[in-house]
DNA sequence: AATGTTTATATGTAGCTACATATTATTGTC
DNA sequence: GACAATAATATGTAGCTACATATAAACATT
């Protein structure tokens, strides 16, 4: 009755996705089981599986071993955020990266670092500040924490020529990722640093990462006024 | 030689990725072929199949048919935004959720918005503003814009005490996603509305959702002082 | 009725085969 | 040498079987 050419996991879990934009499944419905979906899709049940888990990687349906598969009933918007080096971004806009590094040194963590970086107490750490340009204008400004003792070797790089920045995320990979987005008003410091008015309000993004349980850096990015963070998901 | 016992994908995810933290595999570098870890490890290709895949979602490699898989040289910060429903946020924080409808009613868009939703040209939708309140004190102030087009339901939706914030992520599914992140000062009009002193820095998170190529709605999310999002990845 | 135990069952995982598909690499032709 | 046709090859997908695992539902016990 139904074609049985060609039947893709991606074809299964668009189908069912379809089901759930029409109303077909309503939030908090059970659907049947994948054997059931399977046979009646005219596929193997892998390929609904795999469908499946999809949609529950996409948060539009929830899955529980004999419990069976619901649709969200308080469905999350979830989507997916790609920070890249910030060299690469103002490249891509088509300006000219610039780096200026602006103080760098062995220092004791404050308490707020220690907190972030679940320290058992303060230690020193090499502390970065220094300054993204694009067009030879500010773009961001980052004040970073490094942590000497899972990262020794950044002792050793130029950071007045490279970004720690670049040299981090290509050397010294991480297990765990933590980020924090909010908004500030500009001070006296980063006003004059990014140059603009005091009290403009300023994207903030705040990232942390860990290798296994050890703090390798935690970064703290002032924006320009105007930055946006973009992400989307679905088709 | 080795341990032949138990090889769940996931085991062999975390043992290439040791590899590449480790610097065993260093950016840029090509690893083996799926086949081949296999063997070396002892398990099915398809399970090392399912382990890269999850590598490659992560942005840990990339993969290309026949030209094998590569260590990103370029890695970017992914993570995973979860938004919850408002009042699901206030009350995950033990506060009591409430709700009020600023404004209503039917508008033509302005040009803005009519780009934002990729609209071919103004038309007559539902502007909606409203408060989300937080043990009474003002969250968050939304300014939406609803397609009566995609969502004519809405018109007898009582949105006086439903926030159609609810009614629209339990009734209008939606198949694509935009999301926008970004700061402002508080505005006359902002401040007076959740209760903070002009020129105020807020969080803005602008939302746009359609179904296929139909506009559904377009969210300007103005959070109040101290809002922040967290995202995390990894283990 | 409350509690603990067993059973049934839906999803999760591992392994296998076979074929599809996209590229790279090679070969052939002009 | 330039370019087109062909072969080789690594990943992607679909299907199958078999078993693992979590847990909801049924049953038994107090």
């Amino acid at each position: 009755m139904c074609a049985q050419v060609r039947h893709s996991w991606k074809d299964v879990r668009d189908q069912i996705h379809r089901r759930v934009l029409d109303g077909t499944y309503r939030p908090g419905d059970k659907l049947p089981r994948d054997e059931d979906i399977a046979e009646a899709l005219g596929c193997a049940r892998s390929t609904v599986q795999r469908a499946m888990q999809d949609l529950s990687d996409a948060g539009i349906v929830e899955r529980k071993r004999k419990g069976g598969t619901h649709v969200r009933a308080d469905p999350v918007s979830r989507a997916t955020l790609d920070i890249p080096i910030t060299r690469r971004e103002v490249e891509a806009h088509g300006a000219v990266y610039g780096y200026r590094l602006v103080a760098c040194g062995l220092a004791q963590t404050p308490m707020q670092i220690v907190t972030t970086l679940a320290l058992p107490a303060p230690e020193q750490m090499l502390h970065v500040q220094a300054l993204h340009l694009s067009d030879a204008r500010p773009y961001i400004y980052e004040d970073r924490w490094i942590s000497t003792r899972t990262a020794p070797e950044i002792l050793n790089v130029d950071l007045a020529r490279h970004s720690a920045n670049e040299w981090l995320v290509r050397n010294k990979p991480y297990s765990r990722y933590d980020l924090r987005l909010y908004a500030i008003s500009a001070d006296e410091g980063a006003a004059d640093q990014l140059d603009v008015d005091p009290g403009a309000a300023l994207l903030v993004i705040e990232r942390t990462t860990w290798i296994g349980d050890l703090p390798i850096t935690t970064v703290r990015s002032v924006t320009t006024p105007g930055y946006q963070l973009l992400a989307q998901s679905g088709a």
